[in-house]
DNA sequence: GTCTATATTCAGATAGAC
DNA sequence: GTCTATCTGAATATAGAC
């Protein structure tokens, strides 16, 4: 049918679009680094202006960090869901890794203004941060031990450090990884490989062992 | 001997003490952040007493990063060095560890200000910087790549992304471990053997491979 | 919706007394 | 070495015109 003429209030435009350069500028330059001004040059606004969309600099922030959070969440649960229920834990796991960097990647300014301003933001604000991190938190946590009930997994590592060393190695990327210079899913697959043959139970087959694909499910 | 009582000049201890002080807030507030009044209150001097010291805040925040750097790369190599020739390469791997995590721990604040207000620093001094930092990247990469070519890691991984992975995880510990909570050798033997058995070229025994243990150099 | 103009607060830095 | 007092610039936020 042909499309029509659906009503996009100027209002909404400009929102989204302060929003978008406060994210860059509060990842570049901090939370008390950035000037509404700066912003609203980046839009071509005057200051003033701003305040028709925020009501202050606290709720821009609030919003650039809220964002981030649910975006990447909502990214992890929905990949890991979308594995059929028979898949085996390497393409869960692997599944969540691509989500999480493929976001954090896609929103990186989101995510780095987020951990450069944590700390700044009102307490209450930080809080609810919070909540959301450990329950995602949760959500790997039981993705890896899950993987080690059903014997995929080591027994016999410790889930929770696995966890943070994986988190962070993740986290990590949105520092250095450029998307035009390889496909992310080279990464994910990479990354996978470095995990789970590190914590598989099941021994390789001993003859050819050194010529074990790193990243073979994709 | 008994000991001589040597003279350490006043000036000394105010400027170390402003120095940790300014570490701590710039880490928790960022640069534009932190003001002189506050960092002159956290060691009960008045503003105005910190020119005596640092001629700027710029000339403070270059000496924490350069501080933050030169520690971890130094204890890095330092701790690389005293493994004995013939060691393998788990352990000169778990000896950089070990380092790597100890070095960001011991001193917290220097390190997490450094990810804080890098891209806020003067341009040459964020070149410099950079410049260490990939020193030390490339020190990570030979540890890897050398422990490749005498075939103890697998051949087939990339070792770039490795490394990214590997540094990310232990860059993460900054951001949640806490020393008094377990110790840190525990936890540098954990993350070895997450990396190790991830890339070790060797399949272990296939007999019992459930009860291999995770770090079992200490 | 966006502008201009401005009130108010507070920052980094300097000068000179002690 | 540290203080007090102060200069100068710039920030958030508001008010009212357009």
């Amino acid at each position: 049918m042909p499309q029509t003429p659906r009503r996009i209030p100027k209002s909404t435009i400009s929102h989204r679009r302060v929003l978008d350069a406060a994210a860059r500028l509060f990842h570049e330059r901090g939370y008390a680094g950035t000037t509404l001004r700066a912003i609203a040059a980046e839009v071509q606004l005057e200051a003033g202006s701003i305040y028709y969309h925020f009501k202050s600099k606290d709720e821009l922030i609030e919003a650039v960090l809220d964002e981030a959070m649910a975006r990447v969440i909502g990214a992890g649960r929905a990949a890991v869901e979308a594995v059929p229920a028979g898949a085996t834990a390497r393409m869960r796991i692997e599944a969540a890794i691509h989500a999480h960097v493929a976001t954090i990647i896609e929103i990186g300014d989101y995510t780095l203004a987020t951990r450069r301003v944590i700390g700044q933001v009102p307490e209450e604000v930080r809080q609810r941060l919070m909540r959301q991190r450990d329950s995602y938190g949760r959500f790997w946590q039981d993705l890896l031990e899950q993987a080690q009930q059903t014997g995929e997994l080591r027994a016999d590592a410790d889930m929770h450090l696995a966890r943070m060393f994986i988190l962070g190695g993740l986290n990590w990327t949105a520092e250095w990884f450029k998307p035009d210079r390889r496909p992310l899913a080279e990464v994910a697959a990479a990354f996978t490989g470095f995990v789970v043959d590190g914590l598989l139970a099941a021994a390789p087959a001993p003859a050819t062992s050194r010529h074990r694909r790193a990243g073979s499910a994709r």
